[in-house]
DNA sequence: TCTTAAAGGGTTTTT
DNA sequence: CCCTTTAAGA
């Protein structure tokens, strides 16, 4: 087996004991060699069942996994993402962190509402802060390890800016609802886990010991909580191997720490190190436009890419006037690519920086018949009746769960409305027990109305119901609960085409449940099938060998390969991201740069980048700006665009205001046409949508506001329809802001 | 209490 | 553009 391996890889496959650190390049084989490595450890007798090995996705478990099989048939090793173990790991060990071991696991769906909850308790206003955004800094306070009273105690001591006053009260409150409701979160399983080995050294030890081989693979991608728990794992038997690319970091927003590959050699003095430079994936071309491009990070070590592939095409740098343009375009050659040239459709793939890009692509492909599939397998999980009915088996799984029992108790509707929750809510924590508990006691609640208590119960008794009906299969109790709920009756059938999506979605579920049951056999417990469900991402759905077209943005696309690739939207403030020049931070800018270089090495044989004159963002046409990464590399520009395109791309800085300012120009001419008064006509057609037309309107002028009534403009900002407008009002003192597209605001008098 | 409509606000990337 | 929150009406 190790016959067709380079000489480095095979140095890496043969490394017994002892740490081992694998620099691999992208397409050099990487795979080949951890799974290579597993085989050839079980081949000298190290049981499957001392090998730990952790990938980035479920999807990249499942393929090591039976890659092994193929290898070495018949001997599991566990293999799956650090979530998956660790919550494997605090299934078992629950109590230690004061959960039992039937935790939920909350989705950032649940999570936004359990804040959302909180802040109505701490009587903080949820509106200007919001709670994804506190959630963010909670968020990268666990990823770096710091617990509730760590951030409460820390911001006593500094000096912290509102909005960490406002996260020094909610992480903590957050944190005990967590423990009440015998939950966690993602960033908690690690947490756990980190704090379980922290302060239970026999532990740590039995756990080291049983797992005497570890094998990380993105090791450039672990965050400080993941960099911990591998390290405790490898203190007796530092067997770790762990193999990444700097080049590919791509999840720093995520807590991920370039560092820990970088100090490997440092933490692991006897460390091995083996380079992997040879790439067997990509183009002679794409590779240097590759290499070319990574070279301009400053942060970096520097790395010679190789190959012994042929030459092939330049990467090309497509343009075209704008998304639709693009999209048709791409949907077109693929298309022709398939019918005349014999490409399957599997051999293309269509990456983005972000998903909301995904749409006109789509719309695109379907037009022209060309089959694809989306990488989201997230979104699924996220649909309301696919979240809803999940939050009925896990309340029934874990009773305490109060996220899940909110989110479920008034679905579908039976009456239970805010009143009602919450009188219930506080004599449940004025009695001290769970939710479900004081909803089967609805009639000991004072001031409830008999209605609300005949209803609460009722849905108590109904959720006791469904955990006498959990015995072996998960499907079995879903379909009671979609039965008994009468959850999909108000949907009628099929009446809309929204209807029967979401009957379709139910369905889904279902079939999903069933697969469960299946797979699992004798070990079916709801448990793991909500486990399955909460871990799930977004890669995890898409096959290779579907025979479609793949598109996904380019965080998921790392680890995959492609013979054909496009890029599309290469375009300053798209990537890079706005967020990533905002703050003029160098970091984030490579981390950008690093992202191109990702999507660009998935390549094999032809490589498109692609930007646009004019592309929509939220709804409206705005003029772009290359990409300044796209300077950085050799590229053949194919412009088929009309001269006005050409013009625009060939414009270099500083005629760039010029033109901006024509645009700006052109555009306030036209709104000049639209008559800033409303006319008789318009009045007597009766329409409310012509009087609506909001144009024109200048620093000064008064205008009344339906609600507010009247203001004066003190502030005219940007132009046409995505400028904005501040209006003084004259009652109360109010000021507010509109946008200039669609706000209720009329001129009055003046004009 | 529920349904509907309109206002307002916010948007990267994901386990 | 999409989502959520809020207000009004049934």
């Amino acid at each position: 087996m190790t016959d067709n391996l380079t000489r480095h890889q095979r140095d890496a496959v043969e490394h017994a004991e002892g740490p081992l650190l694998i620099l691999a390049g992208p397409g050099s084989g990487k795979t080949r060699v951890i799974t290579g490595r597993i085989a050839r450890l079980i081949e000298r007798d190290v049981s499957p069942a001392e090998i730990l090995a952790i990938t980035f996705t479920n999807k990249a478990a499942r393929e090591m996994q039976s890659r092994v099989e193929r290898l070495i048939p018949g001997r599991g090793v566990w293999v799956g993402t650090f979530h998956r173990f660790c919550a494997r790991l605090l299934r078992g060990r629950a109590q230690a962190v004061g959960l039992q071991s039937n935790f939920s696991i909350l989705g950032t769906t649940d999570q936004r509402q359990l804040v959302r909850h909180l802040l109505d308790e701490l009587d903080i206003d949820a509106v200007h802060y919001s709670p994804s955004r506190i959630l963010n800094r909670i968020s990268q306070a666990k990823n770096d390890l710091q617990s509730a009273e760590d951030f409460a105690r820390q911001f006593e001591e500094s000096i912290g800016d509102h909005h960490q006053a406002i996260v020094a009260r909610v992480y903590p409150a957050y944190q005990e609802a967590l423990l009440k409701s015998n939950a966690v979160d993602f960033d908690d399983l690690l947490m756990h886990v980190v704090t379980l080995l922290r302060e239970n050294p026999a532990l740590r030890a039995q756990l080291d010991k049983r797992f005497r081989f570890v094998l990380v693979d993105e090791y450039q991608d672990t965050n400080s909580a993941q960099y911990q728990i591998v390290r405790a794992l490898s203190v007796d038997h530092p067997n770790v191997c762990v193999t990444g690319d700097p080049d590919q970091s791509i999840y720093g927003w995520r807590g991920a720490k370039i560092d820990n590959i970088l100090r490997f050699e440092s933490d692991y003095p006897q460390a091995k190190v083996v380079r992997l430079e040879a790439n067997f994936r990509s183009t002679k071309s794409i590779l240097r436009s590759a290499d070319s491009l990574i070279a301009h990070n400053q942060y970096r070590k520097k790395k010679s890419l190789t190959t012994d592939n042929a030459e092939g095409a330049p990467v090309r740098l497509l343009c075209f006037q704008d998304g639709r343009d693009e999209a048709d375009s791409i949907a077109r050659a693929i298309r022709q690519a398939h019918d005349e040239d014999g490409r399957k459709w599997s051999d293309f793939a269509i990456f983005f920086r972000v998903n909301s890009l995904s749409r006109e692509l789509e719309l695109a492909l379907s037009r022209h018949r060309v089959p694809y599939q989306l990488a989201q397998g997230v979104a699924f999980y996220e649909r309301a009746e696919v979240k809803d009915l999940l939050a009925y088996l896990r309340v029934v799984c874990n009773p305490a769960d109060e996220v899940s029992f909110r989110r479920i108790v008034n679905k579908p509707t039976r009456g239970i409305g805010q009143k009602t929750r919450t009188l219930l809510g506080d004599w449940a924590s004025r009695e001290r027990i769970g939710l479900l508990e004081a909803a089967a006691r609805a009639d000991e609640v004072p001031r409830l109305t008999a209605r609300a208590v005949k209803s609460l119960q009722a849905f108590a008794r109904m959720i006791r119901d469904f955990s006498l009906a959990d015995a072996g299969s998960v499907a079995a109790l879903l379909e009671t609960v979609v039965e008994r709920t009468r959850y999909a009756a108000a949907w009628g059938d099929g009446a809309s085409e929204q209807d029967v999506q979401r009957m379709a979605n139910v369905e889904e579920l279902l079939a999903t449940a069933r697969y469960y049951d299946e797979a699992a056999e004798d070990e079916v417990t709801l448990e793991g099938f909500l486990e399955s469900a909460s871990l799930a991402s977004d890669v995890d759905g898409l096959d290779a060998e579907a025979g479609e077209v793949t598109l996904m943005t380019l965080h998921s696309a790392k680890g995959l390969e492609f013979p054909v690739v496009y890029l599309v939207a290469v375009e300053q403030n798209i990537l890079p991201h706005e967020r990533s020049l905002r703050q003029g931070e160098l970091r984030e800018l490579e981390e950008e740069r690093r992202l191109l270089f990702v999507g660009m090495t998935r390549a094999e044989e032809e490589l498109y980048l692609t930007q646009t004159a004019k592309r929509n963002i939220h709804g409206r046409p705005l003029s772009t700006i290359p990409s300044d990464f796209l300077s950085e590399m050799p590229l053949q520009i194919v412009d088929d665009g009309p001269s006005e395109f050409e013009e625009k791309f060939s414009i270099k800085t500083p005629d760039r205001r010029s033109r901006l300012d024509a645009l700006k120009n052109r555009m306030a001419a036209t709104d000049a046409e639209i008559p800033l008064l409303t006319t008789a006509a318009n009045l007597l057609s009766g329409s409310a949508e012509s009087v609506k037309l909001p144009t024109g309107f200048a620093v000064g002028m008064t205008v009344r506001h339906p609600r507010y009534g009247l203001g004066t403009v003190t502030e005219v900002r940007g132009f046409s329809k995505r400028g904005t407008v501040e209006v003084s009002f004259e009652d109360d003192d109010r000021v507010a802001t509109f946008d200039l597209s669609r706000c209720p605001l009329q001129p009055v008098g003046t004009r």
